[in-house]
DNA sequence: CCGCGCCGTTCACGGGTTGTTCACGACGGC
DNA sequence: GCCGTCGTGAACAACCCGTGAACGGCGCGG
């Protein structure tokens, strides 16, 4: 019952690396080894925008090419497999034109700042 | 020797090892030399992922050469037994590129109006 | 000694998943 | 409006896994 250094959280959403095992809402949620690999660099810059570049080097190991979709594919998969694991919440957040950033929102926001980059 | 219990439980699952028998709701269900200790080592790690090379550790007593199915074929003959066991009860699944995880589920059955061609 | 049945291993054939790429449309910035 | 960026479904090959079956070893009873 230990597997706290090696267990990355983000509100419901809990990636223990000793295991391979995510789960979400407790729940655990089966992922394939480059989604995994993406979550896994996603939450652990949480909060932060991280750039296709980066992602692709953290999950892939080699560096983007120009033109490769690759990163965006994923991160559509990784965005239905929360949404339907946790309906209403919105995970991953782009950025246009600099990347992806991980953080649990809820997906509809109020009268909030739609200013936010 | 171990001196904790010597009785591992999971769901309907029941493994005591004083006896070397497993009851599986409450029945009786034979297991050979090879199936008992993979199971053993399944519910030991029950709600984790468990890679091939673990498993073939801990019920072969020896290093997983590559190529080896051994424990995807004990691994099918467990899920035999204990569905018939126990039909409409999933206790065994597996992670594409990680291995397996033991975790008492209700097998999948919650799709409906789609089928009926 | 001989046949029989159980067990463990290995092989082989699909069938299911995954990872990659393409295509097209929607969206956002200028 | 124009163009680059992004969302998303689909096609495809490669790979992983499920599964039945063949093979040999071992123990047992006749």
């Amino acid at each position: 019952m230990e597997a706290a250094s090696d267990t990355m959280r983000s509100g419901d959403v809990e990636i223990r690396a000793s295991d391979g095992l995510v789960l979400v809402a407790g729940k655990a949620v089966a992922m394939s080894v480059r989604e995994y690999r993406l979550l896994t660099a996603l939450v652990a810059r949480q909060g932060r925008i991280v750039s296709r570049e980066e992602l692709y080097r953290l999950a892939w190991d080699a560096s983007l090419r120009r033109g490769d979709r690759s990163v965006d594919v994923y991160v559509h998969k990784l965005r239905v497999k929360l949404e339907e694991a946790l309906p209403g919440r919105a995970f991953i957040h782009t950025h246009f034109g600099f990347g992806y950033r991980f953080a649990p929102e809820p997906s509809r926001a109020f009268h909030n700042s739609e200013t936010d980059r």
